[in-house]
DNA sequence: TATAATAAATGTATGTTTTACGTTTATTGT
DNA sequence: ACAATAAACGTAAAACATACATTTATTATA
């Protein structure tokens, strides 16, 4: 029976696997994307997202994990498979599949001399420049994803620090949507929720007056998912 | 140069990569999914979603069409990726990773006798025996896809026969959603959208008074993307 | 020390969508 | 002719979204 077994998989074809990730910061109002100039052949010197190939004995997200912390020295980011590229042209020559994987980062905590030794810089998504391959689609596919997700989950707050304003939120949605929203609707429907704590300090480097900071409120998040209510901005 | 291309991927490890199926049907009043006993080792005998390795020259996209048409007799059926599983340890023995699709299929349409033919079964979603492997996982993960994707998409549409009444597509809400609809908000919500094309002719199996019958309205639909209007039910 | 400037915070009126439920209509089998 | 039944239509109240005006806390500077 083991003989039959192995016979089933023995005449089957076997591909390289990497795993490329998408990595989402948010920094002075604009939604950024780490990406870096490719060091070895082939496209040695393109624009690439960061990515490596997945190891024999490595679950494929524990791969882009190691690639990120690799890069910026983060561990525990939020990540979210976006999704696999499987043509068989995708990359030349070589049979190699690649699954997408995006990641959230709080652009104040990644290691910043690790992410320029590896010569890796965060680009404005609007203005990025061509990459390798077929990265160009896993950006659009994988921005397209974030912004569905960010109107029904609260991932949004992965990309900011541990403490933020109102104003701050908002202009963090105003970079995902490509909109402006208004400031009187954005502050009375993100309160409405109930998943903001309130701290008893303000951030005074944007206005004299100075706005206060708030917290995410984990518990009071898991309560309304239990509750059958939903986040939607 | 080439030399040092050929490197890079020189050391790195292969897998086998297959495609599962995770495929949609709907039938009296149920959602239905297609599963099958398998008939090689490794797991013979077990439940199991319709699936296969994917080849070395072919799209993966292509390797979850191939099966399904080579199982039902179906092409051009609508398929969306899922999401990819790679744990290291998910096939036992060999590492395989495995991109899962789903399928959305009309049952009025496929090929009983090669349906038959190849041990596969239509069952109810609510209740499925176990399944091989993660292949709950993938059915689970799926199910999500498909009743987050209903919301704002019209995929509905793919599992009811080209003309269908307003009762049968608020029975394939429920369905999907596993909850009532109000008839009068739910007929009145759908035809709002103006995608809906209404028929000379009415369906009599379920009432003496018999229902329309109404077709989709691509083109109408189209215009509705356009305009920047979303579908949503 | 009074005042100007400025972003933050609060408020309100109107329009739109959702929800919950009652009534009428077309058809057929008795 | 009438009873039975699903289909189709209608309406009132509540919830939510949108658009826009005003007040407040703070600091720099006149």
């Amino acid at each position: 029976m083991k003989e039959q077994a192995i016979d089933y998989y023995a005449h089957q074809a076997k591909m390289y696997v990497a795993t490329d990730c998408i990595v989402f910061g948010f920094d002075e109002g604009d939604l950024k994307l780490l990406i870096f100039k490719r060091r070895v052949d082939p496209n040695k010197g393109a624009w690439s997202l960061i990515g490596s190939f997945v190891e024999l004995e490595e679950d494929v997200d524990d791969a882009a994990r190691r690639v990120l912390e690799e890069i910026t020295g983060l561990d525990k980011v939020f990540f979210e498979q976006s999704k696999t590229y499987g043509k068989a042209e995708r990359d030349y020559g070589y049979r190699c599949i690649s699954v997408a994987q995006y990641a959230l980062v709080r652009v104040d905590e990644y290691d910043k001399e690790l992410v320029e030794k590896h010569g890796a810089f965060w680009y404005t998504v609007k203005d990025l420049p061509k990459l390798v391959l077929d990265h160009d689609d896993m950006v659009k596919d994988a921005l397209d994803k974030l912004r569905r997700k960010a109107r029904y989950q609260p991932i949004g707050f992965e990309l900011l620090p541990e403490k933020f304003t109102i104003p701050q939120l908002q202009s963090l949605y105003e970079a995902i949507y490509q909109r402006e929203l208004d400031p009187r609707n954005f502050r009375k429907k993100v309160l409405s929720l109930n998943v903001l704590k309130k701290l008893n300090e303000k951030d005074k480097t944007t206005s004299k007056r100075g706005a206060y900071l708030y917290t995410f409120d984990y518990k009071n998040y898991q309560k309304l998912l239990l509750s059958g209510f939903n986040f939607e901005i």
